[in-house]
DNA sequence: GACTATTTATAAGA
DNA sequence: ATCTTATAAATAGTA
């Protein structure tokens, strides 16, 4: 790591500190009513209707617009669809194919978790999962997966979690067991196994893009 | 960086415009030194390969991102699936129901097309679709150990904890997503018996915003 | 993956 | 709801 690189990133991290101590903050004093810096917004629950409204309405618009781009510009095929809190329903779909074609794609695929905001990518081909490649670093970034977690438990009250947090959180918590298992699991083989002399060939997990990809996406 | 204050509106179009003027200057001189500004992209697809990679990763990001926030600060039902060219799906799902449940609900409402975004909202006023009715049991008051586990993974390294710390470690990590899953479980119980009851009484909803939507369109 | 220059998105206000 | 403006985020292009 370059210390002058350090020092730049301190310019980005300060504000995901200011978040993390306003969130901690608003905890601290039960229900903020503190007057936030405009355009930013901690991640919870909108307690107010009509705000959590204009919101929604603001935000689904600008979700809409950010999938239609993404379908358009990467030629991907998308599908979003939105219920509000009122069941009334939205829906996107980038190709003339309707909601339940592409969904119904989903289906035979296996999950592999990518990352901690809960998206799941499936390989249609060739899906081989592998569950703990002791070589490997089967669990990369689990951890910060904890930490993301751990964060999350410090800044909400779980009691008070509307649905989709506390779905959120779940899948958080059940990420954070696998993760640990699997550290487990490895430091179980390595103490097993001085060195790691299990080496196979090494299967690549499918490819994406050009078919040489490491690591996650 | 005030220079331009009070303008905005006209800047904006402006902006349009150059757009537009520098997409039909770039396609009159061919391939010519389509320096474009950054941040600055025209709606179509991408033709280099390897830089539509590089959006499609970055726009995939921030969309399950946007998709994330909405469902989280206006309590809304998200699902989102989205298909690389290449064939991978990456899909991000709001509630505790699958993919399939969620756009399995679209059947049976009749589309209303909203604009030229092939958006479309239906209203599912009218039909049911409560499953469970579930008895509020015991709360499992374990929302302890989810706070003394978030203070371990923060405090402590996971990967280098021994294997008694990592051992326990995960037994707390149970213990906690035993509790969360109660608790969500709660929830739902909660809500479906509040939203059975509504469905008794519409008159007294007063938990979203559907009165006022109800005339909109 | 990181670094900025810019553009977008959007939270408050009017 | 609509429009404006200040700020925060996203992200295109780069090394």
């Amino acid at each position: 790591m370059a210390e002058d690189v350090g020092r730049r990133r301190m310019q980005q991290q300060q504000q995901e500190d200011e978040r993390l101590k306003a969130a901690a903050a608003a905890v601290e004093e039960g229900v903020g009513k503190r007057k936030r810096k405009r355009g930013r917004v901690e991640l919870r629950r909108i307690e107010d209707r009509t705000s959590r409204q204009v919101r929604f309405s603001k935000r689904r618009s600008g979700l809409f617009k950010k999938a239609f781009e993404l379908s358009v510009l990467c030629d991907a095929e998308v599908a979003l669809v939105v219920f509000s809190p009122a069941g009334r329903l939205y829906e996107f779909v980038s190709s003339d194919t309707s909601v339940e074609q592409i969904f119904g794609r989903c289906k035979d695929i296996p999950d592999t978790v990518i990352d901690d905001l809960n998206i799941a990518a499936r390989d249609p081909r060739g899906y081989c999962n592998i569950q703990f490649d002791l070589n490997e670093q089967s669990a990369p970034e689990s951890v910060s997966e904890l930490n993301s977690f751990a964060q999350m438990a410090l800044e909400l009250d779980v009691k008070e979690m509307s649905m989709a947090e506390l779905t959120r959180f779940e899948e958080i918590v059940t990420e954070a067991l696998a993760a640990v298992k699997s550290i487990r699991i490895m430091k179980v083989a390595e103490l097993t196994q001085t060195e790691a002399r299990l080496k196979r060939d090494p299967q690549k997990k499918g490819d994406n893009w050009s078919g040489q990809e490491s690591g996650k996406e």
